[in-house]
DNA sequence: CGGGGCCTTGAACGTCGTCAAGCGATGTGG
DNA sequence: CCACATCGCTTGACGACGTTCAAGGCCCCG
């Protein structure tokens, strides 16, 4: 059940059963990757797309004067490159963070999924421009939210995502990303995300320790954050 | 021809005739609305997207302590809000710039679309995908450029879509922001955006003065802005 | 044992934000 | 027709949030 995870976190449109069938049977072929291992090179042309089941992914691009920005982070259940087939290329580069299992589909199978089935194209449509409401919000955290909230609500995101998915415990979850990836992510420096992370911390908010993050107040930690979940779209 | 401009700006795939003929009579009707007035609020249910054929138009999200930040520009071609048909509603709010004109086409009329024709299908998925890129590219100028070279980012993006649907007049271009939308839209102060129009000015890049952009040194401004149109798909 | 990531902390600096005031243009009502 | 409010633009002074530079610690791995 390669799709087990992505239908899990994609509940509208409802598939039938032949449909989710037509789906699972898209897949040609499994992959794995290392750590930060590149996937998938920006400009480069692709025909397949890439749907993660096992492990955490970023989307990424470096700017000239040498900084790095992440643009997305991807738990298993996530397409990371669906946009590709309609784009045929992308415009950024997409690296796993940790070893990770993909399954793989040509674009020539989308394209049979889409003429089969206007749901199906929905679903997968739709799949994509959630994506796009993540990439807004990371605007709105960037943009206009202090460095403690932008990595709150980081925290806010990432724990409600991986809770979808039965990847979490409680309120510990697994985080794989280091301080540096952070801060790439936040766009702000490695050594203030580190100060910003001990006041988090010491605000009995969140605890982030190698890898793993800990939710010490959920009520207090979204209050602080401004998370407001209805961007992930979880209908 | 409410699509002209839309074909101009989405020239991949390639449509038959008749498919382009479909996509013109899925219009239902078209509609105006005045400067400043909102055209689609957040979180409402939608049944029908909204093509842009005159005038300018904001996507914005504000947050819970008052602060403003503008997510996506529009120029006559663009869809403002394809992405609720498969999202049924949107995250954000979006809002007239300057008096406008749309072109309105239900989803249901969409869904015929995508059902009649996977070419079509790929279309107008790549246009909401497309939006999707230059989301990302203003992660990467928020998060990972100074105040100065985000706005000459923003000014080099806008005189290339202008350019594409023939809205410019040699290197001046009508661009009817305020300074303070300018701020809402590069996550800065508008005194800090004024200071940084400023300095953009003196050193003969680009000036901005009641809504009109001038681009005084077209190679000067890209290479400062480390501007690559690539994001922007016009294949 | 040495080297390289990653994390942590301090000190100094600078970009950008805040507060405040004044200007010009526009518009509206007395 | 003028008084006055509003809005956008501009500039100065000051302060803060976040960056830069630097050093040291820890841990893993060769």
């Amino acid at each position: 059940m390669f799709t087990r995870n992505f239908l899990q976190t994609h509940r509208t449109p409802r598939l039938s059963e032949a449909e989710a069938a037509s789906l699972e049977a898209a897949v040609i072929r499994t992959a794995e990757f290392r750590a930060k291992q590149i996937i998938v090179r920006q400009q480069v042309p692709l025909s397949q797309c890439t749907l993660l089941l096992e492990g955490f992914i970023e989307r990424f691009k470096d700017t000239p004067d040498g900084r790095r920005q992440i643009l997305a982070l991807h738990v298993p259940g996530d397409f990371v490159d669906l946009h590709s087939y309609p784009l045929k290329r992308l415009e950024h580069s997409v690296a796993a963070l940790t070893p990770v299992k993909v399954a793989l589909f040509p674009h020539a199978a989308i394209r049979g999924l889409t003429d089969q089935s206007g749901t199906l194209t929905e679903l997968l449509w739709r799949s994509t421009l959630i994506d796009a409401a993540i990439n807004r919000e990371w605007i709105v955290s960037i943009g206009a939210r202090s460095a403690a909230v932008r990595l709150a609500h980081l925290f806010c995101e990432m724990y409600v995502r991986l809770e979808r998915i039965g990847m979490t415990d409680g309120k510990v979850f697994a985080f794989p990303l280091t301080q540096i990836d952070l801060a790439d992510a936040t766009g702000l420096t490695p050594v203030h995300a580190n100060r910003m992370l001990r006041q988090l911390r010491e605000q009995g908010l969140v605890e982030f320790r190698a890898g793993v993050a800990t939710i010490l107040d959920w009520d207090a930690l979204r209050s602080f954050a401004e998370f407001d979940p209805g961007y992930l779209f979880f209908d």
